[in-house]
RNA sequence: GGAGAAGUGGCCGAGCGGUCGAAGGCGGUUGACUCGAAAUCAACUGAGCGGCUUGCCUGCUCCGUGAGUUCGAAUCUCACCUUCUCCGCCA
């Protein structure tokens, strides 16, 4: 969510935007937005007005009342009745333009960086760096599933009967791969200076609909039956909301945090859930990266983070690219967003592993988060920070790029250096 | 799950129908004293939203959240959330 203020001071940034972004159907939302917000400032004045009013005659009443003089009293009774009566459909009116007004704004998208690629779809990304040699074995490597297979690791059977398309069991060393892999991932972070957390899997809705927007949340999140409570779709939710409400002192930023989390995902709306594999699913888990940080540090603080996931993929020694996203993909609540790739040399092209993304100060409007400026800062009120996430690994997504780049010949998968100590020594994998 | 107690500003804590956006303290900022620091003294010091004469002006809203009673609610009533203590259960 922007600030009404630019709509109110800069509609043609906010068209602009729009138009870059190809959501031409949404620009009478801007003039829509103006209009309500013109009205319920009117209506504001005239219901404070009356307000301050009947504050005055009540206070005006209690005088009356402690020097015995009733009849003055009751005067004054009746006319703040009067006003009461007043104020009843003003205050109505008031809510319902606020209301109406919060609504339109949360269909209008965030104001993306300058640097962001113009473009209507994902086929219109544009490729950023390649990090790696993307090489391809002289031998056929098979489909994801059927190595997993081959190595005993996966049974989607059990998982159809139990839980439904979308869900998996993964078993022996695979599984073991898979811990590896988070571990791995989690110490990698916390050595570049990133603290270690564990969140709740559930949140509330009031936080959910902070962190993303209506149509990610309908299509997203499993809501729990009967109660207040969402399943998470990334700890990036956790992580943020975390801060909900909350005036942070300007010395503690930047907050760098690694999280650990499942996560769970509908997956309406997406490309569908995959029937014979594990890159589309409804459970995964994931180890993420969020920073939240002052507004003039966040660019620097997104290259820093997709960096983080790059050199992760490529100490595996598993070739990636990064992709930016161009401005009709990004998310509405995105300022700038780059998806990390990995190689996959069966399709013998990339495949997204990972996103990372600047969400500007939207996810901080809209949860209440602030800041306190510290001594030397020139601001002196409040403000909003920028907040960023990033995924460091979200296996068994990342098993695919894992198992199909370090497949031999004979069906065996290496086990990179790195997770050896953490698949208690093993080199290799054997069928 | 059951029984009690409690939620007030950055923090601690008083207030328990009107003069309360809220005593007092801590912390913070500025000034005085000092070569400087400490100590001491003085002033200032919550947030959000609006208005215009843009002023260290002015109005509204906020004492866990939401409803209600009342001319008037931090204060009374109800529901919910959270915390603490005890019991039960459990990893």
């Amino acid at each position: 969510m922007i600030d009404v203020k630019i709509i109110r001071t800069n509609p043609e940034l906010v068209r602009e935007n729009l138009r870059k972004k190809f959501q031409e159907q949404r620009l009478p939302l801007v003039d829509e937005a103006i209009d309500l917000d013109s009205r319920l400032r009117e209506s504001k004045t005239k219901a404070d007005t009356l307000r301050a009013r009947r504050n005055a005659v009540s206070r005006e009443i209690g005088a009356l009342m402690g020097k015995g003089r009733k009849d003055e009293a009751e005067a004054g009774k009746a006319e703040v009745g009067e006003i009461s009566r007043e104020l009843e459909s003003l205050e109505a009116l008031e809510e319902s333009l606020a209301a109406e007004l919060r609504e339109k704004m949360m269909f209008i998208p965030n104001i993306i960086d300058p640097s962001v690629p113009i473009g209507r779809s994902d086929a219109d990304n544009v490729e950023v760096e390649r990090f790696g040699e993307p090489a391809v074995p002289d031998f056929e490597v098979p489909y994801h599933i059927d190595i997993m297979e081959r190595l005993k690791g996966i049974d989607l059977d059990s998982a159809r009967k139990t839980s439904g398309a979308g869900f998996y069991y993964l078993c022996g060393d695979v599984a073991r791969l898979h811990s590896a892999v988070l571990s791995y991932a989690r110490d990698f972070m916390i050595d570049r200076g990133f603290t270690y957390c564990v969140p709740p899997f559930m949140i509330r809705g009031g936080v959910v609909s902070g962190v993303m927007s209506f149509t990610e949340m309908e299509n997203m999140m499993y809501k729990i039956e009967g109660e207040d409570l969402y399943l998470i779709g990334t700890s990036e939710h956790s992580m943020i909301g975390k801060f909900i409400d909350t005036i942070l002192d300007e010395d503690t930023l930047p907050q760098t945090w690694t999280s650990y989390s499942p996560c769970f995902r509908k997956e309406v709306g997406a490309h569908g859930i995959e029937e014979r594999g594990v890159y589309r699913i409804h459970q995964f888990e994931k180890q993420e990266m969020i920073v939240v940080c002052r507004p003039e540090d966040s660019a620097e603080w997104f290259v820093k983070l997709y960096r983080n996931t790059v050199d992760f993929f490529r100490s595996l020694d598993i070739p990636v690219r990064t992709l930016e996203c161009c401005s009709g993909d990004l998310a509405d609540l995105k300022v700038k967003s780059v998806d990390v790739e990995a190689w996959s040399p069966r399709q013998k092209k990339y495949f997204e592993v990972g996103s990372c993304s600047n969400l500007g100060d939207a996810q901080a409007r809209r949860l209440g988060i602030r800041v306190r400026p510290g001594g030397d800062d020139k601001r002196k009120e409040n403000y909003f920070p920028h907040t960023l996430n990033n995924t460091v690994t979200a296996p068994p997504r990342m098993l695919i790029a894992l198992l199909e780049n370090n497949l031999r010949a004979d069906g065996s998968v290496a086990v990179p250096v790195p997770l050896r100590p953490y698949m208690g020594g093993k080199e290799q994998c054997n069928v």
